[in-house]
DNA sequence: TTGTAAGCGTTATCAC
DNA sequence: GTGATAACGCTTACAA
């Protein structure tokens, strides 16, 4: 058996009262009894049961994470940055992927934790009645990343995709002199998705580019199938002297590698860019122009929302928007312009 | 407040104890007491609470998963795999990463979670005396990820690296015709790299070949010193018809870069093949040869471990090896061997 | 089959 | 400044 908090109180010679205080606000125990207690603490390795304690405090200093899934560079950002200012913050990060298909019961229960999260922040990427509903239901401080529940109190952090969307559509368009641009998004029911896809179909109607019915496609954000996409259609995009704008840079990479199988060189040949700002669009060859998203920042974003709402339950819901940000490569060939 | 067992008592008119065993041991009650009991804690929505319930039982259905670094797409990975089967198997996975440069403190915290995991996953990569020490004083059950402590007894899991590597060496030598293979690894101190490391010695030793001093280099994992040792190598690589083994994908993907950057053509001029096949080995162009690493397989197996010792304390040690596999593809120009 | 009551290890509220 | 003692919500003998 571990060592217990009376353990302690019969070595150093005092009430259970005493060592709870000295484990708690030390500074209201008297000097003398305090450092023997304190050495009893130390030879005996007592640590306090989080049980017993979450018992009495109502509290664990365990936070939620709730991604979509697990797979690839953009999460693993995401949990890194939140780990990190958990830690400082000092508590404890619990993990779940919400699996597709969700039953509801499976993301109830990886929101809440079993009950012993202390809060939650859960990124929803798909726009759908059920998750409001189990979300709505939530007993415990949550805050959503990366979308908005309407009718909730809550906190949120977002991305101004919208901004950084335009701004490369805008670059594609003045900079890059793109008369055509295909769209290759997630799926359609996919937040992120729906948001590029607005601010691409705004800047074009804005630059009275027309966008035709074979110019939107829905993928599902994974390499491979992009690569396929991209295996039968980069040769008619090239004829067609359109730009490919990717809502991921994992779909990007496909298109762009398809395009080089096909022996079509990119950028001089198909323009391609994508969109987070991952590791990979810098070991792409050529480097990928792309949209920046403060993946990490969104993870500690989240963790400090959740931390201050602990702390304070009672202010107002806040909502903290992350500016993105274009970063200019080279697979949008803009750089002829500097070159020439 | 949440609503407790005793409001679900008073709600179906029995006893806390009833309810309480209706949760546990469904059987043992009356069946309509039990249909009783059951609507209320449906009506109510009554979960228990995890502390209460962990006080007694001394269990929290929560895993620990340590990790060195949250960067990558094999800590990914690793994450998904355990996360997947964690939940199979009933417990929530926390996670960690047991920061560099650790103060001890740092990973025993990580390590036992505050008291509240059931049991830890740890993934040590550094070999060094000071973790040895701190996990052998690590009172819940843990098994170690990729690695051993000797004279502690504990489960783990490893990946038999050295058959992977060796196989890759040989496929060099044998299918490749290389006569000079660059080694580059990880730090010196990282265990993985040890082991592939030592599968290249042995394997160069028995096929007569010499390793020079300029033949081995010790890197961090990263793509981008990977990337700047081949802008400044691949020349004199190219020159002495050496073959480059990289100890993961990024590096070598990096090195890879670098040789196209420096208008080197892989694999016909310079052979690159890398470690652990994450997505990044079927993003490269070429595509690359490297060696399987059931990444994912290794979270799995750890929690089922863990799982599995929690269930059956006194069960000997247990060490799961799991494969690692050599895939061919195009980087280290072995298709030409088909294509002639 | 069900209820009563004794813990589990803390913290908080009182006396002293 | 310190020590009893009552919670906290649950499980589990033991009694009925």
């Amino acid at each position: 058996m571990a060592v217990s908090i009376e353990d302690v109180a019969k070595k150093a010679n005092v009430s259970i009262s005493t060592v709870s205080r000295v484990m708690n606000r030390r500074n209201i125990v008297n000097v003398d009894t305090r450092k023997r207690v304190e050495s009893a603490i130390r030879e005996l390795g007592y640590r306090p049961n989080v049980f017993a304690r979450g018992l009495m405090l109502q509290k664990s200093c365990v936070l939620g994470l709730v991604l979509p899934n697990l797979h690839g560079e953009f999460y693993t950002e995401v949990i890194r940055g939140a780990d990190f200012r958990a830690r400082e913050l000092g508590y404890q990060l619990m993990i779940s992927s919400a699996v597709k298909n969700d039953d509801g019961n499976t993301l109830l229960s990886a929101v809440s934790g079993h009950g012993l999260v202390d809060g939650v922040a859960v990124m929803v990427s798909e726009v759908n009645a059920h998750t409001h509903d189990i979300l709505a239901n939530v007993s415990i401080p949550f805050v959503v990343l990366d979308g908005h529940l309407d009718g909730v109190k809550h906190d949120s952090v977002v991305i101004d995709q919208r901004y950084g969307a335009e701004s490369m559509v805008c670059h594609l368009v003045d900079n890059c002199h793109a008369k055509r641009i295909v769209f290759v998004g997630g799926l359609d029911t996919n937040f992120d998705t729906r948001e590029r896809l607005a601010a691409y179909r705004d800047v074009m109607g804005k630059a009275k580019l027309k966008i035709g019915p074979e110019d939107i496609y829905y993928l599902d954000y994974q390499y491979e199938p992009a690569y396929k996409l991209g295996l039968k259609r980069v040769e008619q995009w090239v004829q067609d002297d359109a730009c490919v704008f990717a809502a991921n840079d994992e779909m990007a990479a496909g298109i762009i590698d398809a395009a080089i199988e096909r022996g079509i060189s990119v950028p001089s040949e198909l323009r391609v860019v994508g969109f987070d700002d991952t590791r990979i669009a810098q070991m792409t060859r050529p480097r990928m122009t792309t949209v920046h998203v403060p993946m990490s920042s969104m993870g500690a974003s989240a963790v400090e929302l959740l931390c201050r709402r602990l702390d304070e339950p009672k202010r107002p819901a806040t909502r903290l928007t992350l500016q993105s940000e274009l970063i200019v490569r080279v697979s949008c060939g803009a750089v002829d312009r500097f070159g020439s």
